[in-house]
RNA sequence: GGGGCUUUAGCCAAGUGGUAAGGCAUGGGACUGCAACUCCCCGAGCACCAGUUCAAAUCUGGUAGGCCCCUCCA
């Protein structure tokens, strides 16, 4: 398959370091908050990814960290830790902030179709791991102690911009003006592996270390759980592209360092989900989450459905009229699917031939928009609806549209057919204001009825 | 100040040199007690300018707009 690779700047041929097997990495949330549905389309990036590899016969191992301890609201080592900040303002302790947010996180990821990866690790579970790191990082002369804190020393590489293609020159320290300068660092890009300065004597979370008792960096936790759980030769690291730089570049420098060889073979990143003012973020107050659109109405997989619609390489500006179109073609799309017959028999030939067109589209770089058309064309084809139903659900492996699943519903078949049989003695005697008042009492249960030349018929919505 | 991405009908979009997929919405029609559903029909020449070419939405240069990154972020 061909994958756009963040490090080479082009779209490569996929070729993993063992055949047939892929070693993936993604970067979990930063469990302080809730994610928004921008977080989300990177997840759905990753899960296409990851059933894509799966539906083309590689064996898959993919891990995600959760981040809940050590990210502060900057690089330097100033800032607030996000974890410790959430913890006091909701008077709980960092580790109920973590559960409660980690299981957030799940239940949304659920409700998208987001397959768990096989390996989940939070940060504060493999601190001996960025121990074992740090330590020999020290012994090597890629990091240093200043100030209390370990810090990794980028001048000791050649290529530390190589991901992102800046120019360190033209970098301008503190772009951003809540940003402050830590004087401990030799370089401006330096970046600390660990914390111990005392300043952090609120950081509820700390250990024994031979550096001091203390806490983490950001960068260091995904390096330590991707060589603790994926070895020392990764295929796939995925994230965000804000991710590009510091803290993927970062890994790539503690990580190559610390092992003497090439690490991670594809850095594949997601766009962003825009809102009309711009970058949707955490941080800047307004929140739209998977249960915002719940409370509006929508369903959760319309918004899967619009992500798939785009390609993941590509800013999406996110609107109410976009997911209402979404919804709309989704629905309608579903029951058309959910209507096919169970006749016939499956012809092989066809399905083959569909299966082929639908790899070859997620091959080429993950074009789910493509994907996505194929389903349609498979319904107009000539041929017959147990056949057009089988290589949907086959499709369906992947984009994880429950596109085959019909709806459950609330109330039995038989009180249904009771109500219908009810309306058609009413319309009979044309007692119109009877019949509709039975049509509405059934869609308050999400029925829909259908009045078609055979008769009536009822879709659950 | 430096770097990158992007611009296709009302909206989401595909397309990577050979004459604009698909979906949603709108409009028209069939069906209907009304409606919904379903079915049929209908829309752009690809931001702009200049090149390269027999041929450009696709390549090159420039102009304009939008977005992002340069230590919060997926």
């Amino acid at each position: 398959m061909k994958l756009y690779n963040t490090e080479t700047h082009k779209i490569e041929e996929f070729i993993p370091w063992e055949e047939n097997t892929v070693k993936m990495y993604t970067c979990g949330p930063t469990v302080y908050s809730y994610a928004h549905i921008g977080n989300l389309r990177t997840y759905i990036m990753e899960d296409i990814l990851e059933k894509t590899l799966r539906y083309l016969g590689y064996k898959v191992t993919r891990v995600m960290n959760i981040t809940d301890v050590g990210h502060l609201s900057s690089d330097a080592d100033t800032g607030e830790d996000k974890m410790v900040k959430s913890a006091q303002k909701e008077h709980k302790t960092v580790l109920d902030i973590a559960k409660f947010y980690t299981d957030a996180f799940f239940n949304d990821t659920k409700k998208l179709n987001i397959k768990t990866p096989d390996i989940v690790s939070p940060a504060t579970d493999n601190i001996e791991e960025y121990i074992k790191i740090i330590s020999k990082l020290l012994d090597t002369g890629y990091a240093y102690s200043a100030g209390g804190n370990i810090y990794f020393d980028t001048s000791k590489l050649t290529n530390y911009y190589r991901l992102s293609n800046h120019i360190g020159e033209d970098l301008i320290s503190g772009v951003r003006d809540t940003v402050e300068e830590d004087q401990n660092k030799k370089n401006k890009t330096d970046f600390v592996l660990w914390f111990t300065k005392s300043k952090f004597n609120d950081q509820e979370l700390k250990w024994e270390s031979p550096f001091g008792l203390g806490y983490p960096g950001w960068h260091i936790e995904c390096s330590g759980i991707s060589l603790k759980y994926l070895g020392e030769y990764l295929d796939i690291h995925c994230g965000g592209v804000d991710n590009i730089f510091p803290h993927h570049t970062n890994e790539i420098a503690q990580s190559e360092s610390y092992l003497g060889h090439k690490w991670c073979k594809y850095w594949v990143h997601g766009e962003h989900l825009n809102d009309t003012e711009g970058k949707m973020s955490k941080s800047k107050g307004k929140t739209l989450t998977v249960s915002f659109l719940e409370e509006e109405g929508y369903n959760p997989l319309s918004y899967r459905f619009l992500v798939l619609e785009s390609h993941y390489r590509k800013q999406l500006t996110f609107s109410f009229e976009s997911l209402k179109g979404a919804e709309k073609a989704y629905k309608k799309l579903k029951n058309k699917i959910v209507n096919l017959k169970e006749e016939g028999t499956v012809d092989e030939k066809i399905k083959e031939e569909y299966l082929t067109k639908f790899k070859a589209c997620l091959e080429d770089d993950l074009n789910t928009a493509n994907a996505l058309t194929l389903v349609y064309d498979v319904l107009k084809l000539p041929t017959n609806d147990l056949t057009k139903k089988s290589i949907i659900a086959s499709f369906d492996e992947v984009l994880s549209l429950d596109l085959t699943k019909e709806n459950s519903k609330e109330v039995s078949e038989s009180y249904i057919k009771e109500m219908i049989e009810k309306r058609n003695i009413a319309k009979q005697n044309k007692d119109f204001a009877t019949a509709d008042a039975i049509r509405e009492e059934l869609l308050k249960e999400n029925i829909v009825l259908k009045d078609t030349r055979e008769g009536t018929i009822y879709e659950v919505n």
